[in-house]
DNA sequence: CTGAAAGCGCTTACAG
DNA sequence: CTGAAAGCGCTTACAG
């Protein structure tokens, strides 16, 4: 019945309220052996207190922050029109993110999210203050070098997602060169297609290197022909699949029987691209991509691409991340996990939608 | 030369290696008034080092964490085909997010983003939690009861995203009757609409109210019907819309000359539904939308809606936020962002897209 | 099982 | 401008 000053809460009160020390609020608030009468009495006026632990504090005692951070590269908004808000629809990161959620959730972790512009090249002191107030840290593709990974490695438990494993951290990745293989099998083997375009990603992400190569090894051994370099640079953007296409029919430069996207979203660009000059797809060239995000099933055509797990990847992600922190057993360095090749329209598979798609 | 114990550092040892207090190592770090050479001698310490401060302890010393915690609702996945990634689309809460990340970059703070299930009746315990760990709480829609933002609004600076202001606690809206007045009199005094449905979100939302209200109000005023009522009613989400669509066609119910709807993720339920069933926008019908978020302009046929500004919206409901956590003059208490209606095809307009979409 | 007390790593009056 | 010291709100040996 008394007015209780505003001021805010801290064990101190409910110890009072309990009649019971501190310490005991804190054992019974931490599940640790306490008598029963103990425990009711300090529950009690924990409940009718509305007492919230503070983080803070608790961090300071050594305790986990039940934090981790993610890290990931957003594109800022790019200048040309089409794809200008690329970055807004739901792509590869984002469904990462969500698998990173979904592991958290069960450790009950909260996430601190941190996008890095992607012209940032020293995001040094964002990830410093990350770590400061987090158990751990997540960092997508391409947001560290492998250097500035092992550097903050050694101060805080880092996992990258799809990057490389140094002494300190954990990588999680997919197969990529399974994926590609089985891929680049179905377009020279099963299609016989003899020229396939590599439209890579960015050219030092290990991704690429390895979707790179897997495809170079099948397609050698199957005696065609891939065409890479320069001109058939991309980085991982519809808006950047796009670029090149243009480019292409603009010098008017020949088309190959196939094109391998390093990624989904390059195919968007690419279809888009190839659509607005009348150039069929498959009937005049087959498109691939790579991930399966959610709206490669709603492209005309329909794509066939290679599935990554991506929520599980972020899963995965986050469940080594709290193993380091935890000190846990050390999961394997370097965790991969497997990708499926998915067959539908646009490699020249006659393809008939299974069920109804979004209207367009 | 010697190897550094791997022990984490702190500011003792900043302090040792500089030659200064500790004192004067916090002061440096936080900008206050110091010697030049202290200043640099602390710095180097810093630099050399490597060291990061304890986000725990500067907080539990009174400073600001420099974390806002975001909480929206995320529905869970749906049983039903179609839309069962709808999550995975990016909609409203999204865009949404991504503008209170735009304004909490701009004061140095990140995000503590936490999801709540739909289903979830008491995320008192998440939201406690987050208190703690956070200087302040940006709640979206529907995330808790009015009583339950007073209650948290008492221990911590809130905002809420189109929810209701309260006495300790701050709302961001957009203006929704202004809107749903121009959409509803351009459909009954511009197009001649005599029968007009409302396909409603949660029906205790103050956003859905406040729409349901304007557009009553406006028909009303021009001698057109509205019909509403049990099986009207859908949940913000396009299987919610689509659902509706269902029941009224196997039913054989009439349809009225434009169904609006209360968002456009509604919208897109619904077209896609008519769709399903031979029914043409806006030949038989028209459809609108509310929000325009990104892919409204890449449906079939392309919709017509009301635009809110959603990065804007969350922006400023960040901006508010740090004026509260900072004890800047304090901002109104419902701050409200205009609408505008945006006239595409759905109506029943004729629409020539500006320029090209999406290849679908 | 419980309480008194030290300690986590900072910030900030308070003297100087 | 600088340093010694108190204090932020917890947790956890250490006694009892």
């Amino acid at each position: 019945m008394t007015t209780d000053p505003p001021r805010v809460l801290t064990i101190y009160d409910v110890a009072e309220r309990a009649g019971v020390s501190i310490a005991s609020v804190s054992r019974v608030l931490n599940g640790h052996r306490s008598r029963p009468d103990t425990q009711d009495r300090v529950m009690s006026a924990v409940r009718e207190l509305g007492f919230v632990p503070s983080g803070a504090a608790r961090a300071l005692s050594g305790q986990l922050k039940e934090v981790a951070a993610v890290v990931f590269r957003r594109a800022a908004d790019s200048p040309d029109g089409v794809f200008s808000d690329e970055d807004e629809s739901l792509m590869f990161a984002e469904v990462l993110n969500r698998g990173i959620e979904a592991g958290a959730r069960a450790r009950g972790f909260d996430l601190l999210m941190s996008s890095v512009d992607v012209y940032d090249h020293s995001p040094q002191g964002r990830i410093g203050s990350l770590a400061g107030k987090s158990d751990g840290l997540i960092l997508h593709d391409k947001v560290l070098s492998a250097v500035g990974v092992a550097r903050v490695a050694r101060r805080i438990p880092v996992v990258t997602l799809a990057g490389t494993a140094t002494e300190e951290s954990v990588n999680v990745r997919s197969d990529n060169a399974f994926g590609m293989r089985e891929l680049t099998s179905h377009l020279v083997n099963g299609h016989g297609y003899q020229t396939l375009a590599y439209l890579a990603g960015h050219v030092d992400s290990p991704d690429n290197v390895a979707r790179t190569e897997a495809l170079e090894l099948v397609a050698a051994d199957a005696g065609a022909e891939v065409w890479t370099g320069e001109i058939w640079r991309g980085n991982y953007l519809a808006s950047g699949g796009a670029a090149v296409i243009s480019r292409i029919l603009e010098r008017a430069l020949p088309l190959p029987n196939a094109i391998v996207c390093a990624n989904d979203q390059t195919a968007i660009g690419v279809m888009f691209t190839l659509a607005q000059h009348g150039i069929r797809v498959p009937e005049d060239v087959a498109v691939t991509g790579f991930d399966d995000i959610p709206v490669a099933r709603h492209l005309h055509s329909q794509l066939t691409t290679v599935r990554q797990p991506i929520k599980k990847l972020g899963a995965t992600a986050f469940d080594a991340l709290y193993a380091l922190i935890t000190g846990a057993p050390r999961p394997e360095q370097d965790i991969v996990l497997p990708t499926e090749l998915v067959v539908r329209g646009s490699c020249g598979c006659p393809f008939e939608p299974a069920g109804p798609v979004l209207p367009s």
